[in-house]
RNA sequence: GCCGACGUAGCUCAGAUGGUAGAGCACCCGAUUUGUAAUCGGGCGGUCGCGAGUUCGAUCCUCGCCGUCGGCUCCA
């Protein structure tokens, strides 16, 4: 017999495999017709898998978030059935509930199109009005490879069974029986709101170098109104796509002749400038800003081991000389663009001898970087060839890393403040493809957990994630579309310290091995405004945006005293346009919205009369504000001076 | 890199079973001098991504290339 304890305290014993449904429907009828799913001390199981063990019970409706993640599991064969049914020679490979939805891999001889979609969508319209039960069968290895004997895909999957006890279920809804541990919806009129988003190429179990199946992916939802505000939030991030803002405001641009490489327009390069001069403001104390050369010989890289892990992202450079002297044509290529800055800084620490008394010592550079990503990677400014880093090494003593750790963690997350950004932080360790010793990794990990430790900020970890030559911190922060960057990060590196024999002289006037930290606050420019153009829509507070006022005179009487206030608010160093262009104010103002300018002054007889300016503030509409010159400048200047989010983007993101 | 979709004027997009293309906006010119989200009229503007093939004829069909976009384990 096995013991249910009820979410009340009252308990019940129920025979061993008995079904849930009967469980649920004994505690009463209409709780049965509300229920997806239950849990038993917190796993879920569906209600027809027999109960094995008891422990807390707790019956799952439509408003638990876990059940949402059944109910699209069931989408997910739903989706195979209509399929199946409109091409009975598919494959059928994984079909998992993923965290904003589903999706089913086919191996098919042809893709599918868009077309085929919405004729796939209408198919699964049918499964679900035809309500068919999922029905549960457990079954022995041999009868599994019976039952999918035709499908080479589940075949394979079954012999990662060889040899283990687990249960092997499969699932049947009418004319589709899938290999399945479940837990599912009792039948597929479950599946009420859905739809399917997207076709594309997977390889089969993530590998490259395995067939290229056919994945769709879709979305569902219990309720009609979810699955609306879903599709409209799609809508709205692909408004505030960076790529869409960024052709819109006159922001970046890309060329086919330098594919991953952006142009940064007068705007973007206004905006971009902004961001550096911030960050170098930030750093002038406590950091040492130096420049170093972007091509080096591959002796650097051999040396820093970047020839052997990461020369396939690196760019390689054709040597004449190497090649006169005879060499290969591959060995000619015997320099490479930099894609990071840490060789570099290591070389100039390693150029001086230096004192236990000047550590920490920070070393930051912006300059540019390459890395060769594979083309389909590319995206926008989120994943680009070429980019530049707020890239800092501090080189330091052991015993100074968890003081160390933390000012670079406050340092990190004040700087995403002025943002309004907030990030989660990650712990990464050793990677499978790395150098250094293990004893090496041991104290780098155990050192820079503990300096995570003691700021007490929590953490999650990230096994297996870390940095070729270290352990890192990484902080991910979410953007509008609720996607999560790795943007700043902090790794320790013992290694770099030996493979560059780096020293400094101790108290003891012995030589000493220092510690090497990388820290990176933005990850790259590119990215980071990609994400701050999504983050604010494009409707910049008044520090960052590049054009910060639009001054517009009413007619051409006034002009020249537009032009006035113009030259005096850019004399304050403010960024004034005057627009004195012969179009109606209101389609003035109209572009000035349109471009998420923050301020337009507009300025007419009256104004001129009294040395004011009628404001009008990005998104507020006609609400005007009337104030002098003056308070306006002063307003303009302060705000900008201490970076406030003002004004908002609120209301300025359509 | 791989799978798929896409690539028409500066931008957003129409279009023809293969007979060399159109709109709005932007831009230029003229008129209008405007009080808070598009004044009116006129004009300029395209080797229909690039290359080859099929054809009397290709932007449309075929092949190759380039680029952009969606994706490439959140494991039955």
């Amino acid at each position: 017999m096995l013991v249910l304890t009820l979410p009340d305290g009252a308990t019940r014993e129920v025979a061993y495999g008995t079904l849930p449904r009967d469980v649920v429907g004994s505690i009463g009828p209409r709780l049965l017709l509300a229920a997806i799913a239950v849990a038993v001390d917190g796993e879920i199981q569906d209600l027809m898998t027999p109960l094995r063990k008891g422990g807390a019970f707790q019956v799952l409706t439509d408003k638990d978030p876990r059940a949402l993640a059944v109910l699209r599991h069931s989408g997910a064969h739903i989706l195979a059935t209509a399929v199946r049914r409109l091409r009975p020679e598919a494959a059928i490979g994984f079909g998992p509930a993923i965290d904003d939805g589903f999706y089913y891999d086919f191996q098919v001889a042809k893709p599918f199109t868009p077309e085929d979609l919405e004729q796939i969508e209408a198919e699964m319209r049918k499964v679900v009005a035809e309500k068919y039960p999922f029905v549960r069968a457990e079954v022995s290895q041999k009868e599994a490879k019976q039952v999918f004997s035709d499908d080479p895909l589940k075949l394979e999957r079954l012999e990662d069974f060889e040899g283990s006890d687990e249960i092997i279920s499969t699932y049947t809804d009418g004319p589709f029986t899938d290999l399945c541990r479940g837990p599912h919806v009792p039948d597929t009129s479950y599946l009420k709101h859905f739809k399917l988003l997207s076709a594309a190429g997977a390889y089969w179990r993530g590998d490259e170098k395995r067939q290229m199946l056919q994945r769709i992916y879709a979305t569902a939802f219990f309720k009609k109104e979810e699955l609306e505000a879903r599709l409209f939030q799609m809508e709205e991030a692909k408004k505030r796509d960076h790529r869409v803002l960024g052709k819109q405001l006159d922001l970046f641009q890309f060329f086919p002749h330098a594919p991953g490489a952006a142009f940064w327009t007068p705007k973007g390069t206004q905006l971009w400038n902004t961001l550096e001069a911030f960050i170098r403001e930030r750093q002038r104390e406590d950091f040492l800003e130096i420049k170093t050369p972007l091509l080096y010989t591959k002796k650097l890289w051999e040396q820093s081991g970047h020839w052997g892990k990461y020369k396939d992202n690196m760019f390689l450079v054709w040597d004449k000389e190497e090649a006169e002297q005879g060499s290969s044509p591959e060995e000619s290529l015997s320099m490479s663009l930099k894609p990071m800055n840490c060789p570099s800084h290591h070389l100039y620490f390693h150029a001086d001898k230096h004192s236990y008394r000047e550590l920490p010592k920070r070393f930051v550079t912006f300059d540019v970087l390459h890395r060769n990503e594979i083309s389909g990677a590319l995206s926008g400014l989120t994943r680009v060839r070429q980019f530049s880093q707020d890239d800092c090494h501090v080189y330091l003593r052991e015993d100074q890393i968890a003081g160390e750790v933390k000012f670079l963690m406050d340092f990190i997350l004040s700087y995403y403040d002025t943002f309004g950004l907030t990030a989660r932080l990650k712990f990464a360790t050793r990677p499978e493809q790395r150098i250094g010793s293990d004893e090496l990794w041991d104290r780098a990990e155990n050192a820079l957990r503990a300096a995570l430790e003691s700021t007490g900020r929590p953490y999650e970890m990230k096994e297996g994630d870390g940095a070729f030559y270290g352990p890192k911190i990484d902080f991910d922060v979410m953007d509008s579309i609720g996607r999560a960057w790795q943007l700043g990060t902090i790794q320790l590196d013992y290694n770099a310290p030996e493979r560059f024999d780096l020293e400094y002289t101790g108290e003891d006037n012995a030589a000493h091995r220092p510690v090497v930290i990388h820290r990176a606050v933005s990850g790259s420019f590119e990215r980071f405004l990609a994400i701050l153009i999504e983050h604010f829509a494009g409707a910049f507070p008044v520090w960052l945006a590049p054009e910060q006022v639009r001054i517009l005179p009413i007619s051409d009487d006034v002009s020249g005293y537009a032009k006035e206030v113009t030259a005096k608010f850019r004399a304050a160093g403010l960024r004034a346009v005057c627009d004195d262009r012969s179009d109606t104010l209101n389609y003035r103002i109209r572009d000035g919205e349109i471009m998420k300018v923050p301020y337009m002054a507009v300025l007419g007889k009256r104004e001129m009369e009294t040395g004011q300016v009628a404001i009008r503030v990005r998104g507020a509409g006609k609400k005007q504000e009337i104030v002098s010159v003056d308070a306006f400048l002063a307003r303009l200047f302060e705000e900008t001076r201490t970076r406030a989010l003002t004004p908002s983007s609120e209301g300025a993101a359509s």
